[in-house]
DNA sequence: CCGCTGCCTTGATAACCATCAAGTGGTGCA
DNA sequence: TGCACCACTTGATGGTTATCAAGGCAGCGG
């Protein structure tokens, strides 16, 4: 039984690095009965905040941004969703209505999964919980990271980090064997992820140019020395 | 039947703001059994960083600080945590080591239950499972929210920030009928909560003071202006 | 009583960074 | 082609805050 983009969860590529890991073989099957596989283009949203929430989001493929409205109404990236992650079950959980927006930053294929359904999942499994429940406890720590991070270092430091983890996500090698990176974001996005501004991120890629460790044109970047780089970053 | 120390969880003033308000008393009666209720004194603590995970504690009253080394050795506070909260668990659910030092910051009485005994008590009860996963996510959309207040609001306002929430949680109005509040942290540990130093931390005193909106006499905090202090914090 | 130690305060300085403002360059559209 | 719009860059300025350094003030043990 495959869903209609030919998106089945039984060959889905990140099923094992996600919380739906250990269902068992009748789970997937209801799961891919009932899910709505979408591939969706940048720019679009999976729920805007403040929306009631009709059930949680599995990324089988590209990016996901989630944004917040701040108080003067400028939309802040608070972070990235990569393919595996189940998205607004925060919200699901607590039964409330969703506390961010959830834009597709790059063309993505994402499946949705009704709120009944994940009850009643929930219910019968008691397992996916406690995975669900891994899973938050990390994203936790990840935020305390973060937290401590933007304490401590300089918005160089933080981009440089940023830098690195983009180049993880969404990096490789050109024709030269160069390593090279297509930036998601813009820089807006860059300075609201890093706590800063694009002004400021936009200075710290003249200067990290400047210095010869990379090249920046528009989104393009060229990571001349890579090493370099790496040893700059914060001790982790 | 009754811990060593009266502290029995049937009676737990705290229990129903906890993961443990959905037991049943069967298992409330097994907890009794194997808990170790505990009062112990400021300055002493549950478990270090890095050391293994042997359970999970439980805070009936008191404070508790979760502190990190950074990588020069400082020790840095990066949460407190108050009656009714369970400590340790991330640590327990993930199986590794503890990523963070659980220091008694006021007299506190604490229960301690073995991992053997918590794991078999999720195994029984899923719903324990899911009061867990609802309390890291607002812990999550804690830390969140202190990221997103730490980049966007000033030492000032994050200042006053903190002296309202330790104000709602440990002041007290003396014999005049004046609000007043005893800082249970050092300013050290004040600066490291709001992501600064204790030269400033100690600057900000200085400036609400002398604003008349506040007396400082070392941890004695005499709220004069609580109106005004309430009014000028950043908008939640 | 003295000196010690740790915590807190105060002062001077400079770095970092946000903000405002103006300019650049690319893309789409008429 | 020319215009307009947008994201990005660059410049100038000032404010906030970290940092270094010195002094005050309690508690403690001798």
């Amino acid at each position: 039984m495959t869903g209609k983009l030919g998106v089945s969860c039984f060959g889905c590529q990140t099923r094992h690095t996600t919380e739906w890991c250990a269902s068992s073989d009748a789970e997937l099957t209801l799961l891919d009965q009932v899910k709505a596989p979408k591939i969706m283009e940048a720019g679009t949203a999976l729920f805007h905040q403040g929306d009631e929430c009709g059930g949680i989001y599995c990324l089988n493929s590209g990016l996901v941004g989630i944004r917040r409205l701040d108080a003067a109404g400028n939309s802040t990236l608070l972070r990235l969703a990569g393919p595996g992650e189940t998205i607004g079950y925060q919200s699901f959980l607590l039964g409330t209505a969703h506390r961010a927006t959830a834009e597709i930053m790059m063309p993505s294929t994402v499946c949705f999964i009704r709120r009944q359904t994940v009850r009643g999942l929930l219910e019968q499994n008691p397992n996916l919980g406690l995975r669900f429940l891994r899973h938050n406890v990390k994203d936790a720590a990840e935020f305390e990271e973060r937290h401590f991070e933007t304490i401590s270092f300089t918005v160089r430091s933080r981009f440089l980090n940023l830098l690195m983890v983009l180049y993880e996500r969404f990096g490789s090698l050109n024709e030269d064997g160069e390593p090279v990176l297509d930036l998601p974001l813009s820089r807006q996005d860059i300075a609201a992820l890093i706590g800063s501004t694009p002004e400021t991120v936009s200075r710290s890629i003249s200067k990290v140019q400047d210095e010869g460790l990379a090249r920046f044109k528009g989104r393009k970047v060229l990571l001349q020395d890579i090493d370099e780089l790496m040893r700059q970053l914060p001790a982790s």
